[in-house]
Parts: structure tokens; sequence; C-alpha cells
DNA sequence: AGGAAGTATGCGACCAGGTCGCAACAGGCC
DNA sequence: GGCCTGTTGCGACCTGGTCGCATACTTCCT
């Protein structure tokens, strides 16, 4: 468990939010300014591998970055951008209904689920 | 209508599935090498514009490009990558549930549902 | 058919988001 | 202190895609 690992899980707690490696970087960085990007980058993969972050997409930007602890779903605006963050018992239908005519279990975390919130329309 | 598009016209129709720019441009140089993939990327912009076509990322690689006509949704396999195309009606309880509960309307066909298949479970 | 005007194309340079190889540098353990 | 293993900074590289520019092709008008 290195400093720059701990600055890292630091950024990742003290901001609950979605966070793309470049963010959490900085962030990082204001503290240890030599820390390098692939170092993030390396770390979050470590992270991720060990089941205390994840990533999603939520959009065709950078992936964003969060605890794994606090996972969901995401509806994200095509027009706004806006987001939201969905809990998962929103998915059970379709969940079901994946699992029951393709034998297929869900996992709605990864990419957001596009669409239009109600400001645009 | 040039030339280029209207070859690009006939892989979208010819091969009714998932391709790559990359790939439909192989398919488009086969007959006309001088094609450049930066004139496919355009026209591939082009016809998603005026609707004819839609694209989709069913994974980390690069985006897939289909008929919006026979647009729909997918799921695809985080362990082998086997993709099943899905009905809209699948996503109906969803779809509900999002509109009632944060007044969003969700459209299902731009990313993938992740999850696992029956064969990797 | 000839020619002007507008659009599309080939090409290479560039960009974003990430990954990798490598040498230097910990930190732990004898 | 000396060795071994794992981590880091750094720059080069990679993929997927975009852009600016000069040339070439279409289209429309006559």
């Amino acid at each position: 468990m290195t400093s720059s690992r701990v600055l890292l899980l630091h950024a990742l707690f003290d901001s609950r939010g979605h966070r793309t490696a470049e963010e959490l970087g900085a962030e990082v960085q204001a503290i240890a300014p030599d820390v390098h990007i692939s170092t993030i980058y390396r770390n979050l993969d470590d992270l991720e591998r060990l089941g205390v972050v994840v990533h999603a997409h939520l959009g065709h930007g950078p992936a964003t970055y969060h605890l794994a602890a606090s996972a969901h779903g995401h509806f994200v605006c095509e027009e706004c951008g806006a987001m939201i963050e969905a809990p998962d018992e929103i998915f059970l239908g379709l969940s079901r209904a994946a699992k029951s005519e393709f034998d297929f279990d869900i996992n709605p975390h990864h990419f957001a689920m596009l669409g239009r919130c109600k400001d645009c329309r």
C-alpha cells in the first residue's frame, strides 16, 4: 500500500461522485505533484480488480470511477448530459425478463442507459 | 449521392449485422480501394444524421453500425462477448419505471446491457 | 455539351483516452 | 548492508476517431 494509492483512495472516498481518471489524478497531484497519470490508471485497474472501485461509461467521453460499494445504474440524458443514479430495483423487471427469455443475467452498472430527461423534451 | 456512399450503403444492407467502421471500410475498399477510412467515418456520420443508420457500443472496442430500421437493444456477455439482439418489448417495464420514477424516457439502443450469458456462469 | 458553384474525397496530421516497456526506486527480510 | 519483489515516473506507443486542406467530383444552369 503505497502513498500514491492512499492518496487515490482518499480522493475516491472524499468525493463520493463519478470522477474520471484525469480528475482523480489532478486531485492526487494537488498533494503529490509527481504522481504520474499512468500510475493513476494502474492503481485504478488494481483497485477494480480487487473489487474496491468500478468504472462506468456515461457517454462518449472518458470512463468514470466510483466506489464499488455504492454501485448503481445510470440514466443519462442524450441532450443535456444530466445523470440520474438509479437504484438497482428499477432494473428488476428487465432482469427477470432477460433471465426468462434469454437465460441472461444483466449487470446494469457498466453502461449508462441513455434517453431524454424531463427537461429535454 | 457519390459512389463511395453507394458502396457503403451496399455494405450496410448486404450484411445485416453489426459492423465496425473498419470492417465496413474494408468491404468498400474491396471494390474501391482508394476510399479512405476517414470518408467512411464521414459518410457514416452523415447517414446517422439522416437517420439511416445508428451506431451502438457493445463493449470497450470500436462502435458498431447498423441500419436504423432494425434498431434494437443488445445484451452482451462480459465474459465471452456473446451478443443477443433484444426486442424493444423487453425494456417496456424499465421504460415505464424510469418514466414514472424519474420522468425519464429511455433509449435502450445505444449502449449494450452487459451481463453473463447462460454459458458463462 | 460547357462551365460555375457547391460538395465530397484522399491524405496526412492530429487528438483523446489509455496502455506498455523500461530503468530507477522503494520497502521488507535476511 | 545486500538482495528481492513490487511500484513508480517517464516517454513512447496504440486505437479509434476527427480535422484542415487542396483536389476531384456532382449538380445545376444554360
